[in-house]
DNA sequence: TCAAAAGTGTTCGTGGTACACCCATGA
DNA sequence: TCATGGGTGTACCACGAACACTTTTGA
């Protein structure tokens, strides 16, 4: 029996592709690095996952780190095992994506020290990134794309009280296309886990909106956990 | 900057959850362990990575080490990074499920030296299995259940040639549900993928069916990669 | 009074679902 | 001739898609 020592011999990370929105645009999370590989490079938030913690684990306190919230939506989505993704040896890593409302004071504070800087930036203007993870991007907005509709996601990425068209607008950009006021509406509605507020939007130069809660209780017993958005 | 090879002690592996169909049941490939830990257990198919070889190579090596098959349907569905879910060390595990069709002659050859015995077992009379392998087949199922109505994955498990009775089988064992069979005929055939062929099913005692087969060209154009069964 | 967004119904077509009988074949 | 699965059509309902105007509000 060979030595079993031997097989220890990769080093698995996170990256995470988190996504925010902020009233108007979805954005994701990017940090400058400050250390080689790819020193000055933008890349998604990611680290080692250390050996005394699960993977799940690893991904809150990685995100915990960059931003200082804990409690945030993460799911794991794919798992990138190519050769040669890390120029320093073997670094399998798990992709996780998170959702997070961007209130207006955004406590950013990347306390790693191979990080600089973190920054939110538009979906669609992304820079080049390090390593593989313009890739890992693309196959996060790819996921969410599909997981949106199956999921009450984008409730992660409002405010806990919004709009009907807050909620049509989040959908319109993750999904990349117009959607008709009308239709989502009565869609949205038909489910019946959105609890109407008797408040209504302020401090807007128009026809006030009502305001809506999702009702998570209701949710989980209509549906268990899926939905057809 | 800390040496960067502390970093890498993690063990990485592949567990493979492995469909087969016969013509009449869904069975799971299973391996009887040789080697400790689990010794005589029964487990899922699954080995380390190679520091050389990618996540996804590795899968298709080890598969084709236990059943002597190259070119089987593969995809990753989730990776497993508890603590202590391997008992001599931090080992992760990607996981995937394959699908292939069962001929008669089973060419299942464990040539690996942990592998005493390797069997095909039905899917619901699963026996008690090593490491963490039950809830890992679980979650195979329910993403199979899930993928299965949106990609072309029960012609991987059925011969070239079949009979629409077949096919439906194979969406009832999956989705563990009847299916009736109007409403099964129709909207697959709605999909003008199945092509009609001038074969009748053979050495039956009673009516022949026709045997159709899919054909993957149409569907790519149709389609690209999406569907909804 | 104007600009900006809120809010609201109907029609049409498609697709899902429920349902039962005759046909062809080999033993 | 019998047992076994093959093969077929219709009616109803629910849902998705297309589509435009009136209302409210603050500036």
């Amino acid at each position: 029996m060979k030595n079993i020592q031997q097989g220890f011999n990769f080093a698995l990370s996170i990256d995470c592709v988190v996504f925010g929105f902020d009233g108007s645009a979805l954005k994701i999370l990017l940090i400058e690095r400050n250390e080689d590989p790819f020193k000055d490079w933008w890349a998604l938030p990611g680290n080692r996952v250390n050996v005394d913690e699960s993977v799940d684990q690893s991904a809150s306190r990685i995100l915990k780190e960059l931003t200082g919230l804990s409690d945030v939506y993460m799911e794991q989505f794919y798992t990138f095992g190519e050769l040669k993704r890390h120029p320093q040896g073997r670094v399998v890593s798990v992709a996780y994506y998170a959702m997070l409302r961007l209130s207006g004071e955004k406590p950013l504070k990347p306390l790693t020290s191979f990080a600089r800087n973190a920054q939110w930036v538009n979906v669609n203007q992304v820079p080049e990134l390090a390593f593989d993870h313009q890739y890992i991007l693309e196959k996060g907005l790819e996921k969410i794309k599909r997981r949106v509709r199956h999921l009450p996601l984008v409730f992660e990425l409002l405010p806990e009280k919004f709009t009907l068209t807050q909620v049509q607008n989040v959908y319109e950009l993750i999904l990349n296309k117009k959607l008709d006021k009308r239709n989502f509406r009565k869609k949205i509605l038909s489910f019946k886990v959105l609890k109407e507020l008797d408040e209504k939007q302020r401090g807007v130069s128009f026809r006030a909106a009502t305001l809506y809660k999702f009702d998570k209780r209701k949710y989980n017993k209509l549906y268990g956990k899926e939905i057809s958005f």
